[in-house]
DNA sequence: CTGAAAGCGCTAACAT
DNA sequence: ATGTTAGCGCTTTCAG
C-alpha cells in the first residue's frame, strides 16, 4: 500500500491521448492548440489533479528559480517580520516566492543560508548581514547576475545595492529634541555587540547632536543592553550614578522595552526618554513614548525594487537606499531637567 | 557583455579531467573516491565557486523538494512569525528550507500559495488556514504522502493533523479568574469575523466560565474589535452603556492593546481586564496587565513534529495537537468591581 | 495545429 | 576507484 506517484505531464498526455508537448502547449499557453483538445487537456488535468513540477521546469529553462531569497536575524522580530511583508507585497505580481531563513546572529548559519539558496537558484538574494560575515564568495553568483541586496545593515566584501533606515540623522534628531528639552546629560543605552552597524551609526548621530550643541560627549552615559532585561538593569545603573543622566536615548526596540521597565521600576517619571524604534503600545504609556520611527515595510519595498530592477536588466553600479525615519512626538521626550532631583 | 553561466557539475569534472558522476560522488560522499581526486575536485568546486543545483538533483532523486511551505495571514504578526521560527528550528536540523507566503487572511491568496507550493514539490506544507477556506483540492497531494499541518486553526475539507492553543480552557480560565475576583458583568472583546475559529473557541470558554458561576450570558458585552483602533473605541462604548461591565475579557492581542488604549483614554483605572495574548511590555502598563499566554514557538515546532513523523513513515491517522495556555496573573485582572462607579 | 527527439543538471544502475 | 548509459519531468527545436 505505498503511496501513488503524483501525475506528470505524460500521465496527463496518456490519459488524453495526445503528447506531453501538447499538455505543455495548453498549460503555457505558447504554440497554437485547438479549443477542443483544449478543453481535454484541462479536464485531464483536473481529473487528476496534476500540478506542474516547477523545478523540472526552471532545469530545463535554465532560469533562475521564481524564489527570493531572505535572511534575517529572527523571524519573531516583527521589524524583519514587516520587510519581508514589504517585500512580498512587491514581488508577488512578478511570481516570486519567499525563501526565508534566520541565521540567529550567526555568521556560520548566515553562510549556510546562502549557500542552500544558492544551491536552490534563488533568482535574488536579500540579506540582513550578521555582525563579522563576509560575503565575497558571493562574488560568482553576482557575477552571473544573482541580484544581492543587503537590508538594515550593510554587507562586508561585495560591492551590492544595500537599503538601511536613516539611523545617524534620527539619532541625532531624538538627541536634538532631548537637548531642546534643557537636557545636559542624556545616556544613550544601546545594542550589542558594539560593532553592530545600526549601534554604531546611532551613536554617532547621538554624538553628532552632543556637539552641534556643544555638549560633552561622557563615556560613561553609553552603555549597553542587548536584551530587555538588561537594558533594565542598565538604565536602574544609571540612576544610580553620582551624576546621573536626566534623558535617556533608547537606541533599539529591546533597549526602549527595557528602559520603559527600568523607568517603571524606579517610579522615576522625571527622566526623559526618546526611543529608536516604535513600540506597539507606545501611546499608552506613562507618560506615551517619544520614538523615533522606522519603516520596516518600506524597507523591504525598497529592497525588492532594487532586484526587481536588477533582474530587469540595471546594470548600474550599486546603490544604497536611506529609508527615512520620523520623530513621533508623544511626551515622554518632554519631561523637563529636574535638577532638585538629581542626587550627589 | 552577457553574464556567464553559473558553473555545472560537468564544468567542474572537465576542469579536474574526470567524469560528472565522480565528482558527483565527492560532493555526496556516496561510492569510494581516492584521497587524490577528491582533493583536486574540492579544489577546482572552489576555484570556480561551483553550487551544485538542487533542483536538478531533486528532479533526478524523485524525491519532494526539502523545503517546507508556511503560509500565515500575516508575517509582520510577531505570533506567526514566532510560529515558523520554531518551524525552522525543528526542520532546519533536517536540511528543510522555509518556503513563506501571507494570505491576508484572503481565501484565493490562500489557494494560489498552495498551488504555488505544490508545484514546487514541497515536502510539507503548513498554514494557519483562512477562514473560508476549503481544502478539498490538496486531496490528491496529500494522497501521495504529502504532510499537512494546519496551524492555529482546524482546516476544513480535508483530514489533516492540526496544532491549536487551548483556546477554549484559556478563555475560560481568564473568565473564570474575573469571575472569582468579584466579578458579574464581564464583557468579551473579539476578533471579526465572528466566524474565526479562535474566536468562537475563545467565545465559547468565556461561555463555560459564565455558565460555571451561574452568570447569565448577556449578548451586549460581547463585542468585536478586529484591530487595535476598533477594540478601543468598542471599549470606550462599553463602558458608557447603562449597564456597564466591571470587567473585560480581550479575545486577541489587537484586543488587547485597543482595550488597554480605550481605558487609558476613558482614565478608568478600575475596570479589571484579561488578556488573551500577551503584549510585549505588559508588566510596564498600569495597572500590569494580566494575561493569558500563548505559545507561538511550541506551536511550531510541535506542528514541525507532526510532519517529520510523517514525513518518517507514521501513516496513524490525523492528530490534533492542543498547546496549553498559561494564566499569567500581573494585576489587571485583580481590579474589584466597584459598585459606586457604576451609572445608572 | 500537433508530435518526436534532444537535452537542462544531476544521479541510479550498471558497467569496468 | 572511476566511467557510461539512461532517465527524472519538463521544454526547446525542428518536423510534419
Amino acid at each position: 500500500m505505498t503511496a501513488p506517484r503524483r501525475p506528470t505531464l505524460h500521465d496527463v498526455a496518456r490519459e488524453v491521448g495526445v503528447s506531453a508537448k501538447t499538455v505543455s502547449r495548453v498549460l503555457n499557453g505558447d504554440g497554437p492548440t485547438s479549443a477542443h483538445t483544449r478543453a481535454k487537456v484541462l479536464a485531464a488535468v483536473e481529473r487528476l489533479g496534476f500540478q506542474p513540477n516547477l523545478m523540472a521546469r526552471n532545469i530545463r529553462t535554465g532560469g533562475p528559480d521564481t524564489t527570493i531569497g531572505l535572511i534575517v536575524p529572527d523571524m519573531g522580530n516583527p521589524f524583519f517580520g514587516t520587510v519581508g511583508g514589504g517585500i512580498e507585497d512587491t514581488v508577488r505580481g512578478r511570481g516570486l516566492t519567499l525563501l526565508l531563513g534566520s541565521s540567529a546572529e550567526d555568521p556560520d548559519r548566515e553562510r549556510a543560508l546562502i549557500a542552500t539558496f544558492l544551491a536552490r537558484r534563488v533568482s535574488a538574494l536579500m540579506v540582513v548581514p550578521t555582525t563579522g560575515s563576509v560575503h565575497a564568495h558571493l562574488r560568482v553568483a553576482r557575477g552571473s547576475g544573482l541580484p544581492v541586496v543587503f537590508l538594515d545593515r550593510p554587507g562586508t566584501g561585495l560591492a551590492a545595492d544595500c537599503v538601511v533606515s536613516s539611523n545617524r540623522l534620527g539619532a541625532r534628531d531624538g538627541t536634538a529634541h532631548l537637548i531642546a528639552g534643557g537636557h545636559r546629560r542624556i545616556a544613550f543605552i544601546g545594542d550589542r555587540p558594539t560593532t553592530l552597524y545600526t549601534r554604531r551609526e546611532r551613536l554617532a548621530g547621538y554624538r553628532a547632536a552632543l556637539e552641534a550643541a556643544g555638549l560633552p560627549y561622557d563615556r560613561s552615559l553609553v552603555v549597553d543592553g542587548h536584551t530587555q532585561a538588561e537594558a533594565a538593569e542598565t538604565t536602574v545603573r544609571l540612576l544610580r550614578l553620582p551624576d546621573p543622566p536626566t534623558a535617556l536615548l533608547a537606541a533599539n526596540n529591546f533597549a526602549a522595552m527595557g528602559t520603559v521597565l527600568g523607568l517603571a521600576r524606579t517610579g522615576r517619571r522625571d527622566i526623559a526618554l526618546v526611543a529608536f524604534d516604535d513600540l506597539p503600545l507606545a501611546e499608552v504609556l506613562e507618560p506615551p513614548l517619544t520614538a523615533v520611527t522606522q519603516d520596516p515595510a518600506a524597507i523591504g519595498a525598497a529592497a525588492a525594487g532594487l532586484a526587481l530592477a536588477r533582474l530587469d536588466g540595471d546594470r548600474s553600479r550599486a546603490r544604497t537606499v536611506t529609508v527615512p525615519t520620523r520623530l513621533v512626538l508623544r511626551g515622554s521626550g518632554e519631561q523637563p531637567p529636574s535638577r532638585e532631583l538629581v542626587t550627589s
